[in-house]
DNA sequence: CAGACTTTGGAAAACGCTTTCCGGGAGGTT
DNA sequence: AACCTCCCGGAAAGCGTTTTCCAAAGTCTG
């Protein structure tokens, strides 16, 4: 293991020197000097100790990612729309997944802590359950006491700069779309209760129906991936169109459809949220609402990383896209 | 920031009892005074300060993940199983993405070395260019010395224990199941010629049908995703079946043939490769070669942590699924 | 050319842990 | 009772950097 006083020795100069030219120093060092140590530092194959420079520095060049599920695409978006600003910031990116468990969550949070991390990022749904919220929040001031920053890509629960995507405007701007196009009953294949985008994105849908004084909804719960839409739809009945809160479950909803041999959209029409990329070529093309991913999670990293005392919410709002899975009526 | 030193005082103890009852140490410490020093560790909300621990230590607990594409959802796969074992063991990755520049790949090794992460797991195909190859294997002999574990899925190139997907195999089957639906023209939507795991599985697919006694492919070269697919599959003419070397490019390649108004499977067949589980629900559903991805991921970290001198390659064969994207002639 | 700055190099004190030694006391054996 | 072992607590020496303080050597200025 090459150490920076074996280089020091090699190149014939102090320890001090050694560092100030091979870890960015505001400190000069002759150009004679610097070289000899530069030389050294080749032929030993020096590579710094960076626990060793964090615990000199006092600071490290990690960030922590913590998301639910990596496979799942939305996460992926959002987590390599954060680590292209992680890199371009030379910010290494430590990623924990949660499964959706939020202790888990808690748990990284405390870990990212003790790996004195600049800074923390929590992408996903918050969830309703207040006490695994406060405890998340407890961790969390605790980390930003020590001069953690944090920064959240979803509701705005934890007091810390967040992303927040309208997912009611959203889900109320799709409603009022496919009402546009002639539709009146509706099936909403909904996420778990216990986690708030899903169910903030059914609110949104259900309110925006009743303004227009059309017949509420009939909700079906189901898991918030792609299972959780087949079992759902393979419940639906006697409506024109069934909206799936996410793009996965819509997923499964076309699945569930084609199984039970329901055309869409000749028979139902479907649309989820989310606009995940690589589903863009499903047949027939998924109606959504797009969320610009990658930019959500570059923003939060951004924000996360630029200093400010109060913190911030940005909100997103969606677009609606309608593609073949619905048609109009009529 | 409260220290070790903080919490030693606190209870009333040493640093080194302190050390002992926090931080899993093999020495036994007396009930009473562990019963102090965690109280007094729970009241001043201690957290270990991962970097000097790794300082005096001598070893992190974290290892270091490099990915060719998180969004492609054949490494985000492959990652999470990666991160289910780094999990089950308790330690935490640190993620880079290269976005398939082998310079890049280079220089995450170089960075992990310097976090003197406990294992580097490269993930992808590697590339041709031997200079490119021989630049790699030179950094992480490097870091192999001073103790670093590495495992590579891919090629067999680097000399670290290996996942090697049988790409060759997996081909060569695919195309004698294709041949045995009774196609007998072909093409290939090949990736770029300088990574290997597309050229290798042209290669299999082509001395296959060789073998068989069956005309040669036309070989159609385009980026290893979905443009790629899209592009390759717009110059495709007087074939019966395309084999597009991922499933991704076959995704874009039934949209090529969908904007030309070539149905699949009636007017042209077309298989994949990996078997990505989001593109599970595709209509027509793709005949592709299924990878076990996330058990590669994990076996991968496996073989890296399981500590052995000599370098050990295991194969991975895939296993031929048709589907409806196939169909048989006559 | 004296005095006041500015540069530049080095010695050494942190940074917050782990772990090796030491030593004292408790328990067991002749 | 003397001798050995164990067991457990503490002092202190690292681990590899950064950075503060000094000091020496230039560089200006008047």
């Amino acid at each position: 293991m090459v150490t920076l006083e074996d280089v020091a020795r090699q190149a014939g100069v102090s320890l001090a020197t050694a560092s100030r030219v091979l870890n960015g120093s505001t400190r000069q060092v002759g150009a004679s000097l610097r070289a000899k140590v530069e030389l050294a530092a080749a032929e030993l194959g020096y590579r710094t100790n960076v626990a060793a420079q964090t615990l000199a520095r006092g600071a490290s060049n990690v960030i922590g990612l913590v998301v639910h599920d990596l496979t799942d695409p939305y996460f992926a978006a959002i987590a390599d729309g954060a680590m292209r600003v992680a890199e371009s910031q030379g910010l290494m990116v430590m990623i924990g997944t949660t499964h959706r468990d939020p202790q888990r969550e808690i748990a990284y949070v405390s870990t990212l802590n003790a790996q004195r991390v600049r800074a923390v990022l929590l992408v996903g749904s918050r969830v309703t359950d207040p006490e695994a919220t406060r405890r998340l929040r407890t961790e969390l001031d605790h980390y930003r006491e020590s001069g953690g920053r944090v920064a959240c890509v979803g509701q705005n629960l934890l007091g810390v700069d967040t992303v927040v995507p309208d997912n009611r405007l959203g889900a109320a701007e799709l409603a009022r779309a496919l009402a546009g196009l002639g539709h009146r009953n509706f099936a909403i294949l909904a996420g778990p209760d216990w986690l708030i985008a899903p169910r903030d994105r059914v609110e949104g849908f259900t309110d925006a129906l009743e303004e227009l004084g059309l017949p509420a909804p009939r909700v079906l719960n189901g898991s918030f991936d792609r299972e959780g839409g087949y079992a759902a739809a393979t419940q639906v009945s006697g409506v024109t169109c069934v909206f799936a809160v996410n793009d996965v479950m819509a997923v499964g909803a076309l699945a569930a459809f084609r199984d039970r041999g329901i055309r869409v959209p000749e028979d139902v029409s479907v649309a989820g949220f989310d606009d995940i990329f690589t589903l863009r070529d499903l047949v027939p093309s998924l109606s959504t609402v797009r969320l610009p991913l990658a930019g959500m999670g570059a923003r939060a990293l951004e924000l996360a990383l630029d200093p400010s005392e109060e913190s911030r919410a940005e909100s997103v709002t969606g677009e609606v896209i309608l593609r073949e899975s619905t048609r109009g009526l009529g």
